[in-house]
DNA sequence: ATTAAATTCAAACGATCGTTTAAATACAAG
DNA sequence: CTTGTATTTAAACGATCGTTTGAATTTAAT
């Protein structure tokens, strides 16, 4: 009995675009679902209504087609993050505010909406292996940009401290575009509320210590 | 080509413990590294020095191992929360540091340590089916408590805005402890330096609107 | 219309999946 | 030791995995 052995009903028609696509669509669709092991090549070519060896003929392997899904979305979202954050210090206004909203922005606003926000939030939990070409895309280059641009903010913080704050930004992001658990926290709100209270959240949480958090140190 | 087809070497000798035992930690490994779907019967067996059909035997079958697998670590931490909660009530102490403190806490220090909590991590991201043990186990009736406590700290903000700001918690709790890329954000610190960190964030992400926070909100 | 390249197709490859069976072994009680 | 139960074992089950083959078909250029 494998978990995925209920399978959720095809009746819908398929896709009209060509062939690459609906095999990324379904792909990709797969891929948040169930990640990478958990998603079959049959199950694709189902989805996408092409043949089986339509995925190795366009992408060569299973592994070239979640590359080639990664690379849809998140080169984009990479693109965008470094050009807010050239904005930002264009603009000489380096807040940890401005930093943060160059970060988070592009995943909630992007030309392909909910898919991309999704994308990105399983992609981070799966393990090494897959995420080898995300991290080839520079994904991690752009982090580090960004953790050195909020470390500037911060001079009297640790380096460690600062990238330990960004990693629970991301932690946060993540759990609230792949939601995984709609049984425990609900329907999602809209992108535009949500990205105001996880930007609202992690301004709050990065903002230099001791503050007022820790008049009431001494309980608990 | 699997993903997994580079098996890590299993040199080491075999655990001394019994068969039972052997199966949940060796289940419990490749489950975090891989999930569910990416961990195989006969994976885990090897790594358990037992039989395939020892896993059907004691278990019942691969779900029903993987169950056992997250009651073993969930329901002491479980457990561990809902006392740490009513301590908190009993004393009269329900500030938003003491509650997430005793979200938290149960986490990061436990006899199990830190193979708790990569399961608690991994477990988050999992699709629902492979969840649904542990909803069984109260798991969702546990949060819904702190988001309770939570929201009487904050009687001005919505119960929407309390639930996914405790969801924000939750989500950088879930790559803290799962740490599925040391690759951008470097080892992992100590337990309790992380701890520190998590629950100063929290806090701060968790003051009421607006605050301090806004001053330059119209920029960006 | 003819040719050549590009694409889709049914079918099958070997490998691995989770699970099951029945015999062999280990163990404890009388 | 003998009996009965508990556990482990080798072997195989049917199903599905990712991938490949070679022919059929479509498409585009001459």
């Amino acid at each position: 009995m494998s978990v995925n052995s209920a399978r959720k009903p095809r009746e819908v028609r398929c896709e009209t675009k060509d062939t690459q696509t609906r095999l990324l669509n379904a792909a990709e669709a797969l891929f948040i679902d169930a990640g990478y092991a958990g998603m079959s090549a049959r199950g694709i070519a189902d989805r996408a209504c092409v043949n089986i060896a339509a995925m190795g003929y366009h992408f060569g392997s299973k592994q070239g087609l979640l590359e080639a899904v990664l690379i849809r979305r998140i080169a984009p979202i990479n693109t965008s993050r470094r050009r807010r954050l050239e904005a930002v210090h264009e603009r000489r206004a380096e807040s940890i505010r401005a930093i943060l909203h160059a970060f988070l922005w592009p995943v909630f606003f992007n030309e392909h909406e909910a898919p991309a926000r999704r994308l990105m939030g399983r992609v981070m939990t799966e393990p090494a292996e897959v995420i080898e070409p995300l991290l080839n895309l520079g994904f991690s280059d752009v982090i580090e940009q960004f953790v050195v641009a909020a470390a500037a903010c911060f001079p009297k913080q640790d380096r460690a401290l600062i990238v330990q704050k960004f990693s629970f930004v991301v932690g946060a992001l993540n759990l609230t575009v792949l939601r995984p658990s709609e049984h425990i926290f609900g329907p999602a709100p809209a992108a535009e509320v949500s990205f105001d209270r996880l930007l609202n959240f992690s301004v709050d949480g990065f903002q230099q210590w001791p503050s007022l958090s820790d008049v009431n140190k001494d309980m608990a």
